[in-house]
DNA sequence: CCTTTCAGGATAATATCAGTCCTGTATAAT
DNA sequence: ATTATACAGGACTGATATTATCCTGAAAGG
């Protein structure tokens, strides 16, 4: 039920990437320090997260990485889901094949409202309204 | 952010008793072949549920499990606890210690209203209302 | 062309998950 | 009392996921 360490250094990592939105690209190592992210580690994420749209990545000397889109464009839902893939509170609800009991089950529907509770409150919650967070 | 495959067991386990509530006690070999659960995990598991109180184990001959209160008195939140433990988003909602970022995090009351929603909303789901279900 | 910085794959330690198995203990029936 | 039955509980195991690290390669800029 809970989020793994890498999306919470992913969130902590767009929440700093937030604070320089529009200006010159931050290099890992920097974004490493300050948030206390293992250097090796953050790359991995940030190669991900480039792979989802929400941040761009700079080659070379003053390299790095910055935000691809405005913070206030982008959702916790986003970053949650580039690292941990489409969010589900059960297998079925993903992947109704692994519902091996047959016939309808009552608890399904349960799953699923309690899942677009989630999505939708993770979806309206951008970055632009967590952006004074200092962790 | 999934329910593990132990909690899913759980809660197809306590659908299947609740369906006998008020009658004799069930074998674990009974909801095993039943509800497709794999008979000495869900003795497990069984054992977890008797802890927490959920339901009531009877030794010998004409034992079994039986529910320790009606289905209505029986949430979704009860049977996750009892197997995952407390729900958490992240971990630093549950341990503050956690969170090593010094300073007001304003990710965490996020977090924190996440869990209280989930927490809401498996609360307020009890078994009578699910107990149609065959999963 | 050479330094800097990211890209991406291989590797590894540890934890968690999902489950089995065996011995022990309580209970009911004989 | 004895015995068959059914749960109690701990030890153990294999697979997978998590949480990283390291190394080689490629792009970009001076």
């Amino acid at each position: 039920m809970e989020i793994t360490q890498e999306t919470d250094y992913a969130v902590r990592c767009i929440l700093y990437l937030s604070r320089y939105a529009g200006e010159t690209p931050i290099m890992i190592e920097t974004i490493s320090e300050e948030m206390r992210i293992p250097r090796s580690f953050l790359a991995k994420i940030l190669q991900r997260l480039a792979k989802a749209g929400i941040v761009q990545s700079f080659r070379g000397v003053k390299g790095g990485f910055q935000l691809k889109r405005p913070p206030s464009a982008i959702s916790l839902l986003d970053v949650v889901e580039a690292i941990e893939g489409p969010v589900a509170m059960n297998r079925c609800t993903i992947d109704p094949q692994r519902c091996d009991l047959s016939g309808a089950c009552t608890v399904h529907p349960v799953w699923q409202t309690l899942q677009a509770l989630v999505v939708d409150y993770l979806g309206k919650t951008t970055f632009d309204t967590m952006m004074q967070c200092r962790k």
